[in-house]
DNA sequence: TCAAAAGTGTTTGAACTACACCCATGC
DNA sequence: GCATGGGTGTAGTTCAAACACTTTTGA
């Protein structure tokens, strides 16, 4: 009956896809949400997303990067507020009606993390990563947060050099198409990609190539400094 | 100590500008924000958004729509989340330092309203309208807040048919284009904005004209029902 | 007849798409 | 050489800005 407040987020991670058959290096990027098993009702030994109750001493930002810290291991490249739900059909299993619970508001944040090569060790217990397009039964309405939140990923790399999040800090075009083309779900046009991200200032050269390839070796690239960011664009820090 | 969950929320009115030298009938559309003014600490006596505690009873949207009941008497055309606050030095006046306050959570919603004629009638105590050029000084630090309010509603009137919801049902391409131009703070080319309306497709003419002015009666319009929308993109139910 | 706004047409330039083509490297 | 991806050039299209121009009403 006391108000609780919670804050989850969708963490998103690019990987090679597992319907990679092809055995080559490389492989298909796609899209992966760590997933933690409820141990607790409603919806108990269902998928959710990570979160956990506000705590005390910390702020909603700072309580979503503790839970993400415990599900990944890794700290987000990126970290932005989606959204805050408070109906008052909440936290209730409605397939399994009990009595009223709780009333609790909770705050949804995304992230985007970079894919460690450690990541598979820090594997904490009752977490799972899976593919966005291959996601097992959720609990909640957890699918549609995470639905939103891919909407908003896939809108805003539109327009925001949010790809940055997956990338090492030197990269080459062809790696940011790349991500591009996992995220959006669709092949682009190495040339337009090319002239649309050099024309829009927010990448330059490091003067660096990257050998090895078996092909003429690419230039490698960074963001520019004023181009990143790790908030999202403009909300202020508090208020009443 | 306790965990207080507060909702409030900017709204938003067109209304002539307060600098309409002239007295001509028209005038400069601008926008204008009720505020309230405090009666408690902190920032006692200085205005701040309308707003209060999330009642037991509802949800965070119908708590929003109360607050802007009580501030301004209207239903509201349009009503979205803004953003979810809940730093750690929040409801603490920053110019008066006292003791470590409750921690209090507080979710903002943006809101469009009609201006109707009765609306001064309907002026609540303690509740002032300000064009949003010339706020008084504001509580908290609501003036960012407002400022975030207003660089959401200029990029989304660019995309998305909000301007809707400052008209009535039937209007005239000028007084369409009149909504925009107060809203981004600049003229608009008669000509190329009927074009880029009318091939939207979010738009169809009446069949009526406007009868009663002193020159050529311009067609009247409506906005179709598919691209009309109170609530906001598309935000899941709930959560946890 | 004139002022004023409605409404139409036209030119220009920017930006994106599609695709042809050359370049540089490992094998 | 030749395959492969890096990188450049270019024609066609779409779209919006700027602005000249015609139309229709009230006064």
């Amino acid at each position: 009956m006391a108000l609780q407040l919670a804050v989850s987020s969708v963490i998103l991670a690019l990987r090679p896809s597992p319907d990679d058959d092809g055995d080559d290096g490389g492989g298909v990027l796609g899209l992966w949400i760590p997933l933690v098993r409820r141990i607790r009702e409603p919806y108990e030994g269902r998928w959710a997303l990570p979160g956990g109750p506000l705590g005390e001493g910390c702020g909603l930002e700072q309580a979503a990067r503790n839970a993400l810290t415990t599900s990944t291991g890794l700290d987000p490249a990126y970290l932005e507020q989606l959204y805050a739900f408070g109906g008052l059909d909440r936290s209730r299993d409605r397939e399994n009606e009990g009595p009223d619970p709780d009333r609790v508001v909770s705050i949804v944040y995304w992230a985007l993390v970079r894919a460690e090569e450690d990541q598979a060790a820090v594997r904490a217990h009752n977490v799972e990563w899976f593919p966005v397009d291959a996601l097992p039964d959720l609990a909640f309405d957890h699918i549609q947060v995470i639905d939103y939140a891919l909407a908003r990923l896939r809108a805003k790399i539109l327009y925001s050099p949010i790809a940055h999040a997956f990338l090492p800090t030197e990269f080459t075009l062809a790696e940011l198409r790349a991500v591009h083309e996992a995220v959006l779900g669709r092949e682009l046009d190495p040339a337009n990609f090319r002239r649309q991200t050099l024309a829009s200032g927010g990448v330059e050269p490091t003067g660096r190539r990257l050998e090895g390839t078996n092909h003429r070796p690419p230039s490698l690239y960074r963001y520019r400094a004023e181009s990143v960011a790790t908030s999202p664009t403009p909300p202020p820090r508090s208020a009443s």
